[in-house]
DNA sequence: TTGAAATTGAAAATCATATTCATAATATAA
DNA sequence: TTATATTATGAATATGATTTTCAATTTCAA
């Protein structure tokens, strides 16, 4: 059974807000999280909508609130404006490179920049909490057109 | 007279797209450059209305967005959805670290973390065209209380 | 099994920002 | 300068993404 871990950790969280479980909330879990892009609500609403056509738009945005809760999905606001949404479970903390022409994204990380960040927080008597590396460019492929 | 040469980008900056000069776009200008905070345009608009009361909200709207095309102004999208404005003249680049209790802004640079970056971005192919860099944490007056 | 509480989809409400439109201001060419 | 064409303005309205409301449905603990 594919996703167990998350599907584990959404209905404990459910629970632990005397929430309820509903078919509708595992569908879209399931439709996310098989999914290896970001994916605006608008996206990710088409997508569980052609398989689930009965689902509505709020449950969607409500569903995807719960799930950044819960830690298994975090939201990528970007420079236009756009939220994007992606797995965070099974995925190390990760900075973005974002292409601006065919809007690709890699995950990056680089601990010797987290440090210096930690550094950075520290001198000016910050205790740090997050941080939000966005790297817009031009990737290779986009380069060679 | 202050802000000289940010009138004059201003100024030519209008000119070069044919666009006509106004007083309300200087009034803003100046209510903009004054006040050294990182304001959202309805806080722009109150602080230009209280001087210049006829003002509209439209016209903060349009004259912010001529401000960013000209690089005197910066947009800063923030975690929480919303976007402030800097001014970007006179200030080197900067990235932030930014107080989740107080809403603090600090202006931070670390040459050593842009070059890791650009290795970074090298090192996926990508050629970087700008970043940003958000630090949310708390800052020490905040911690102490 | 039941009934209180939460969830749903559809529609309406929000909120920030953008656009429309008639009037006013600005700039250019004579 | 003055006439004319063009752009800017403020008010009102529209937009688009996200939220909320609400009546009907579903879940789940006792």
């Amino acid at each position: 059974m594919p996703f167990e871990d998350e599907r584990q950790i959404f209905e404990n969280y459910i629970r632990s807000k005397n929430l309820k479980q509903s078919k509708q909330r595992m569908q879209i879990l399931e439709i996310f999280l098989k999914t290896e892009k970001h994916l605006t609500a608008e996206e990710l609403y088409r997508l569980v909508k052609r398989r689930f056509p009965s689902i509505g738009y709020a449950t969607i945005y409500r569903t995807l609130k719960l799930l950044c809760d819960c830690g298994i999905c975090s939201e990528l606001r970007l420079d236009d404006g756009t939220i994007r949404y992606e797995h965070l479970y099974g995925h190390e903390h990760h900075d973005h490179l974002i292409c601006i022409k065919c809007g690709k994204f890699v995950e990056v990380v680089d601990p010797e920049i987290e440090k210096l960040q930690e550094k950075l927080a520290k001198k000016e008597g910050f205790i740090l909490k997050r941080h939000r590396l966005q790297m817009y460019g031009i990737c290779k492929e986009c380069r060679n057109k």
